[in-house]
DNA sequence: ATTGATAATGAGAATCAATATCAATAAGGA
DNA sequence: TCCTTATTGATATTGATTCTCATTATCAAT
């Protein structure tokens, strides 16, 4: 096992026991699986990847994970439409960019563009603080999503 | 009857056979209730409100009416976080001017907003543009959404 | 290393919005 | 009025997610 991964493995801890949880193998294995793909990933598709390597990791636990996970804004939820929530790390634990989402309608395919992420994030910066002055909201979140249909499926 | 209620009953029914549905008095009612109200419906609310009035149709009716009307892009679609699907009559149809939404993420209030949506608007479709002739997405549909606590819920 | 409090877990049951099925009914053109 | 077929209500079913509960694992204190 590489330096790298001691390291990483105990910043996930850290990151874990300073909210107040225990750092478990299933835990490790579910950080795992979302690390290892660029996909958004539904619960389902989780658990069957983190079926392979542990297969005594039950769906639950991918469910209640996942949810600690979103609360610790370590992973992002989104809901592309097809009934069911999808999962992906949040930018700062991810190669990715910052990147918003374009879904087809019909095929369900999801782009993540980077281009006009710019002027996006200045508007809603602005917005957000208009919104949180004049309605007393402390706004922790947001989204912005383009739906239509892919070049195939027109 | 007055004479604008069946002017707007023929124009309703006009819309509904121009898309090759019949025009029936399900339809008819729930429509009716959701112009009767500013609230953002559950189909379950809407079956409910049509409940009073004619007490024999059934909730499947307003599940498949409220996707026609999706379809037909009469009612649009949102998801506050509260697992379920929640439908407003479109712009056009609507006395509200356009909006976007601001919810709270404990008690579930949401705020329509019409301040900022000047700017909002053009970005989007700005973006818009570019997404379609980079991607070649046939787009036409798009969510802006802030999350966050009410002041109540801070 | 052992212990004890308790957080986390797996298996499966339960929940609940949404969808599918199907026989009966109603819409609307002929 | 008749006929075709879309629509409907009742109800079963689906499928994602959550809950329950007995068991197990974590980890601070010993």
């Amino acid at each position: 096992m590489s330096c790298r991964r001691e390291k990483e493995g105990s910043e996930w801890e850290g990151r874990f026991r300073g909210c107040g949880y225990r750092w478990t193998l299933s835990r490790q294995a579910i950080i795992e699986a979302l690390s290892s793909t660029s996909d958004h990933m539904s619960a389902e598709e989780v658990y069957n990847a983190v079926q392979k390597k542990h297969s005594s990791i039950g769906l639950a636990t991918v469910y209640r994970t996942l949810e600690i996970l979103v609360g610790m804004a370590v992973v992002l939820s989104f809901d592309f439409g097809d009934k069911r929530a999808r999962y992906e790390l949040a930018e700062r634990f991810s190669k990715k960019d910052h990147h918003h989402h374009l879904v087809c309608n019909d095929c369900g395919k999801v782009v993540e563009y980077t281009e006009f992420i710019g002027d996006e994030i200045e508007l809603l910066n602005k917005t957000e603080k208009g919104l949180s002055k004049k309605y007393n909201f402390k706004i922790d979140n947001h989204v912005i999503q383009f739906y239509g249909l892919c070049k195939k499926c027109q």
